[in-house]
DNA sequence: TTGACATATGAACAGATGATCATATGTTGA
DNA sequence: TCAACATATGATCATCTGTTCATATGTCAA
């Protein structure tokens, strides 16, 4: 089993399609970005951040889920530099941190609407 | 606990970011496509099906995993129509769909490395 | 400082996921 | 038809993920 590990049926193609595969290291950030907006409650947490500046408690409201899943989800996509926060008193208001993925996901609808 | 699940903290906002929020429809799609490309050996032979055609074998020895691997991923991206296929005699090629995943990753890539 | 509130975090559990192995399917040539 | 090959698929299992619950942290007002 396994023979064509050793023995390539199309080495032209296949030493081609290496070379246009990521380093590792872009790999990593590409897959970092599209596992945190695989998640339905993280996608909508930075779809209504792509809208507004929003508190932890409205996220809640917002996505329809605890106020402790948000946080935890918040956490992801904030090691992830997806969003970033400012406290306000008691309060902690969360933004997406650039317009990268806001961007992104508008593409994304995009595709997926067609 | 929870009291915020009652008593939102910013109508105004929270009423505005819902409204952005996709429809379910979308938002499973999106996921959808983000979870697909969220597995390093997905995005790995995703990118390499983006540089040409190329057979089950192929993708095998281009991502580093088993055919079987390689044939259980196939089903999920074909699934989602990432991909579609052809068959030659013994042999299945694989690539893409269409261009929207292509030029998806490509954008994230340019985010990715900025 | 104490109580109330907003948020964060750790532990634990259920469900999802991806690899492997064994086996099945489909195709070609003998 | 049979053997060899390329691919597909089902079962299994270890691991990862996301939620919940309990608790901790941090801030403000009294």
């Amino acid at each position: 089993m396994d023979q064509c590990q050793e023995k390539v049926l199309h080495q032209a193609q296949v030493a081609h399609a290496i070379k246009k595969i990521p380093d590792s290291a872009t790999l990593q950030s590409l897959t970092d970005i599209f596992k945190a907006l695989s998640d339905p409650n993280r996608l909508k947490i930075v779809t209504a951040l792509a809208a507004c500046e929003l508190c932890v408690c409205d996220l809640a409201a917002v996505s329809g889920s605890s106020e402790s899943a948000v946080s935890h989800q918040l956490r992801i996509l904030r090691n992830l530099k997806i969003v970033r926060y400012r406290r306000e008193g008691k309060i902690v208001f969360y933004r997406l941190d650039d317009d990268h993925v806001k961007s992104l996901i508008s593409q994304s609808i995009q595709h997926v609407q067609e």
